[in-house]
DNA sequence: GTTCATACTTACTTTTTTGTTGGTATCATA
DNA sequence: TATGATACCAACAAAAAAGTAAGTATGAAC
């Protein structure tokens, strides 16, 4: 799943500004093409499963959908709630963590609605 | 330069979502490795040359400064300020779009640096 | 007439991200 | 015993982003 060479020059200059400076690691854990969007729905809907959000996330595909769960979770912005029945059930939430990105979201909606 | 598949479902997807979507839409003007650091450096500087940012952007490559910088200024978030003489000079600064975005910038470089 | 400084440009390659397709597991219900 | 519902996985392929290396143009100073 991980498979990104460790010694590329692209490796070396992300984690070089991951490190050195606050904004890049922000946009390190928010950024790509899914992720805010996940963020903005758990923040407007509390919790939502899994099906729920491949609904609102129009074009996602099961992989992406998957994957960015995980980056999120692994890096303490959601939650992942199993429960133990067949058919599976399984709801996501905001952490915290998760929650403290509200205003930078709604920053970066408002902006985009400005400026679209 | 702008070589994307304009019918791939990957710029379909990413369309679809800058089009419905603020928070996608900014985004996708300030995401990306480099942008929010030319960005930010110049929110701090006020104006500066090629080979100062160059400098000031730790492992960029003259390809991606002039990509970005001619994304961001075809996108009016920043201005390019050309003296006519030899060797050439060239000066970058925020355009008010570009200022316009200080307060996202401000926060995500204060949750970077109390999460990272 | 060669060198220097500066801001770019271009062809090409590598790396990373994203998408496609076809799976699996479970148990209740029909 | 077959079907349905739900969440998830994995091999492969395509597309996009980023990096590498080697250029160009200009006119002044040497």
């Amino acid at each position: 799943m991980n498979n990104r060479k460790e010694n590329s020059t692209n490796t070396i200059n992300e984690t070089y500004w991951k490190d050195h400076c606050g904004i890049a690691f922000t946009l390190s854990t928010i950024g790509g093409r899914w992720k805010i969007n996940l963020l903005s729905y758990l923040l407007h809907e509390e919790r939502l499963r899994y099906g729920e959000l491949r609904k609102r996330l129009v074009g996602i595909s099961e992989r992406m959908l998957i994957a960015k769960l995980k980056e999120l979770e692994q890096d303490g912005l959601i939650n992942r709630i199993v429960y133990q029945q067949v058919p599976p059930k399984v709801e996501y939430e905001l952490t915290d963590l998760g929650r403290s990105l509200e205003k930078i979201l709604v920053l970066m909606d408002e902006w985009g609605e400005k400026n679209m």
